[in-house]
DNA sequence: GCGGACTGCTTACCT
DNA sequence: ACAGGTAAGCAGTCCGCG
């Protein structure tokens, strides 16, 4: 008996869902298709998925040369598959029932390596007629075995791989066949990686089939922003996109070729005099009335169709489903309608959909691509087109059914617009990263801005696996195999120990110099060859070779580990080949390509360790990952103590930095020397601080670099969720200290801090602070109920606004004030400034204050003092 | 019945 | 929703105390 965990469950449901909405597609007639020609120019793969009608995989390419679409069905021959190690013999003894399940077509037997078993295996490959008949259903055949492999890759994924078509490279049919078009690499980039892997002929072998990837064009493929506006009775109610109930009155209209359009429904009792339209935003916005919503969508469906690309906001869960239903409703029929709406994604007929708001919000993006910029805030497009691109949405006073067709216009084509400049900025910045991260991954765009960096890893080191012959291991034999974890957490719940944190010096420095280890964690898997397969591999006299004694783990030295290869690659195409030419090449498009090159390497590099340690990822392994942090700490402390003995004072250092107070810089260069020999791996001068200021907490300090500019980090006056005034005070008092050159200003210096915190006291104590510079703003993490351990305080307030009728959900930013009344906090849209608790918010000066006044030696103490209390109390 | 010590939960941050 | 480590505030509990 096998018992699948839940989440396995919900997968399969996915994947049923999706093969049983290709099914449908085999009843009905589609009347919008592109063309399938025997021959075309270079053109970009868009995106593979598998056609029930034609039963076959479809290629999806656009030639950006002469703007068409191009449709490639498989003729290869390929069907869905998977691999059982049930002989054929047996099959047909013991397991007719696959043999005579009607999408049965036929079996094969095939060779594969088996990385977790390190040795060569016969599998018997079953091949289906569909990829439903695999897996997805009750009956599907891989329920009728006992053990099966690779039989939960989705088949337009499992076709790219085999087939090796790369999403966002250029392909060509050429007599029927799909070819890839060679891609022309220059001389000094060939030369150089030749040399960098003069002895390593793997890497060498390995980076010839990379550098392409990277080479060949990105071109600004022509896109569609679009944006819907519907009329809603009610304020605050978001038309449910399912039912569909009410008018669609705009179709606002962006196009990277210079459309700029809004689709405009007439309605009863409205009017537009011509010289209305000299309020237009845009002068040559292209207004077109509608008298039917019918005729409306007939217009725009048949815009849509001359785009391979469609960009929306939030189009997946809103404006496409909405438009689809609202198109049945009013009487198209669903093959007239080039839009398939499925449960969380929406597709469109021709091309792509790229739905920005779901691209925006994979974690990796937002950390690695943008650098936290949009951090913490919510997702709409107005805080995120803000937080980019400096533009906001227009702001309304009103419901988009109250405006007038000029507001409503400008309103909507707006909305479009941002869709489409999100994508356009810095030289189409996002359309290259997600076509380059697209080629990375092997990951449709479509697919990719649609799923987490877990999932576009897994498809890069599936792609490897198939290329290589390799079996694709199952995830539960990784962990039956590696499972076992060596070390305990610091923190409760978490799985194994991962970074160190030096205890910080507290004090004032001057001249600190901040040594980085550059991508630390990629680096050791690369240096100590760290994958899944190599890390306590099956081979009995490997086990002697433990990189370190704190771990029991030994690491196969005999073979490349398939992760340290692939991380080590993309690691040194980075740092040696697309950083230096982002910095060599002067400004111009071809240098902001170059950083998008490095960026989006960056995206991969930076969680390849993480995933390792994700139960969520395929080839989860927990003692790949722990292995890897055991090493970096080991590194870290290594050099510390080769610091000590080089006469270096290492003043603080966290994970993979060393801060190192007034260096000799002939010793710092031994030092970084050392580290180059002793491991193999590089650490840099980050920066130098002209002065640090340590509070004596980890993660907690102010640095003052060259250029005057601050570095700011954990202190808590800088923390999203302190109360405006104690930033405020923070900030004044940095100011202050900051004026000190010597010894002899402190006194002076001190007493300039004393008054303000003084005058902040009285002012709390007097009520003279308004309660938005008092405002707490926390944000809720989960729905409401779901808080069942405790109350704290910003649940307290949310559920006073839910008592009034708010509508509170996860991700909302509650916004309340500590007060004397029975729960202590109230939500701002309640509290009265003479509730207000100054106590408490005397509390909150003093930790924001002290953590920076603690670097100087100062005690808030001393600078509240009695006194204040003798005056004011 | 109350306050202090303690643990655990929650959020926001750092690398 | 790729990882673990740290700071801080508050909620809740236990314990001692004539």
């Amino acid at each position: 008996m096998k018992r699948r965990e839940h989440r396995e469950e919900e997968e399969e449901e996915e994947e049923f869902e999706e093969e049983i909405e290709d099914n449908e597609e085999k009843t009905e007639e589609i009347s919008i298709k592109a063309e399938t020609p025997q021959n075309t120019p270079p053109s970009i793969v868009l995106t593979v998925t598998y056609d029930g009608k034609a039963g076959r995989a479809l290629v999806k390419l656009y030639d950006p040369v002469n703007d068409r679409i191009y449709f490639w069905y498989d003729n290869t021959g390929h069907k869905p598959y998977l691999l059982t190690n049930i002989r054929p013999e047996e099959l047909v003894s013991k397991f007719s029932k696959v043999i005579l399940h009607p999408g049965f077509s036929h079996i094969e037997a095939v060779e594969k390596y088996d990385p977790l078993n390190d040795r060569r295996e016969i599998f018997t490959k079953i091949n289906a007629k569909d990829p439903l008949s695999i897996g997805g259903r009750a009956d599907s055949i891989r329920e009728l075995l006992p053990k099966t492999w690779e039989s939960r890759i989705r088949y337009h994924l499992c076709y790219i791989y085999d087939n090796e078509v790369v999403p966002g490279m250029f392909y060509r049919i050429e007599d029927g066949r799909l070819v890839q078009v060679p891609v022309e690499v220059p001389s000094e980039i060939e030369g150089f990686i030749r040399k960098l892997y003069s002895n390593d002929k793997e890497y060498l072998e390995e980076v010839e089939k990379w550098i392409p990837l990277f080479q060949a064009p990105v071109p600004n493929i022509k896109r569609l922003s679009v944006d819907i506006e519907v009329f809603t009775p009610q304020e605050n109610r978001v038309p449910n996109p399912r039912e569909a109930n009410y008018e669609i009155i705009a179709i606002g209209l962006a196009g990277s070729d210079g459309l700029r359009k809004v689709l405009v429904l007439k309605r009863l009792g409205m009017e537009l005099r011509p010289e209305d339209l000299d309020d237009l935003l845009y002068d040559d916005i292209e207004v077109e009335f509608f008298d039917s919503e019918y005729d409306m969508l007939r217009e725009f469906f048949s815009i849509m169709l001359q785009y391979p690309i469609l960009i929306t906001f939030n189009g997946d869960n809103f404006d496409l489903p909405y438009i689809y239903h609202r198109a049945l409703k009013l009487g198209f029929r669903k093959e007239e309608i080039p839009i398939t709406v499925r449960r969380n994604e929406a597709s469109i007929a021709l091309g792509i959909h790229l739905d920005l708001y779901k691209f925006f919000n994979i974690r990796a993006i937002e950390v690695y691509a943008f650098g936290g910029k949009y951090r913490g805030m919510d997702r709409t497009l107005d805080t995120i087109a803000h937080a980019i691109i400096g533009m906001s949405k227009l702001s309304r006073d009103k419901t988009v059914s109250q405006m007038s067709y000029v507001e409503l216009i400008n309103y909507n084509f707006r909305d479009a617009f941002l869709g489409l400049y999100l994508t356009t900025y810095d030289d189409n910045l996002v359309l290259r990263l997600i076509l380059l991260m697209s080629r990375i991954s092997k990951t449709p765009p479509d697919d990719l801005v649609r799923n987490q960096i877990s999932a576009w890893i897994r498809n890069m080191l599936y792609y490897e696996h198939r290329k290589r012959g390799w079996l694709i291991p199952e995830k539960e034999d990784i962990i039956k195999a590696k499972g076992d974890i060596a070390t305990r957490a610091i923190i409760k719940g978490k799985k194994y120990a991962g970074a160190i944190v030096l205890d910080p010096m507290p004090g004032i420095f001057p001249r600190v110099y901040v040594l980085d280890f550059a991508s630390m964690y990629p680096s050791v898997i690369k240096r100590w060859n760290i994958s899944y397969e190599t890390v306590k591999c099956p081979n009995e006299k490997e086990q002697y070779n433990k990189p370190i004694p704190e771990l029991p783990h030994w690491v196969c030295n005999d073979r490349r580990g398939l992760t340290a290869l692939i991380v080590g690659l993309l690691r040194d195409l980075r740092a040696y080949v697309y950083k230096k030419l982002a910095k060599s090449t002067p400004s111009g498009v071809l240098k902001s390509y170059y950083n998008v090159v490095q960026s989006a390497l960056k995206v991969f590099i930076n969680a390849s360790y993480g995933v390792l340690g994700a139960d969520i990822f395929q080839l989860y392994c927990p003692p790949a990952a722990e292995l890897t942090t055991a090493l970096a700490r080991y590194v870290l402390s290594r050099t510390v103590l080769r610091a000590l003995e080089l006469g270096l004072v290492p003043i603080y250092g966290d994970t993979d930095s060393l801060f190192i107070w007034n260096p000799d810089e002939n010793k710092l260069k031994e030092l970084i020397d050392w580290v180059d020999k002793e491991f193999g791996i590089e650490i840099e001068l980050d920066k130098v601080y002209r002065l640090v200021a340590m509070s004596g907490r980890k993660k907690n300090y102010v640095g003052i670099l060259e250029d005057g500019e601050l570095d700011i980090k954990g202190l808590v006056g800088k923390k999203r969720n302190t109360p405006d005034f104690a930033k405020e005070a923070f900030n004044e008092v940095l100011g202050l200290l900051s004026d000190i050159q010597g010894l002899e200003d402190v006194e002076k210096v001190v007493e300039e801090v004393r008054n303000k915190v003084r005058d902040y006291y009285r002012r709390l104590q007097r009520r003279e602070i308004s309660l938005n510079k008092l405002a707490i703003r926390t944000a809720l993490t989960k729905p409401l109920e779901s808080y069942t351990k405790n109350t704290p305080q910003h649940v307290k307030a949310a559920l006073q606004l839910k008592n009034l009728g708010y509508n509170v959900r996860p991700g909302d930013i509650i916004i309340y004030i500590k007060t004397t009344g029975k729960d202590g906090v109230k939500p701002i849209q309640l509290a009265r400034i003479d509730e207000v608790d100054p106590n408490k918010y005397i509390e909150y000066l003093r930790t924001s204050l002290e953590q920076v006044l603690d670097a100087f030696g100062i005690e808030f103490e001393s600078i509240m003092g009695s006194s204040i209390i003798d005056n004011y109390s």
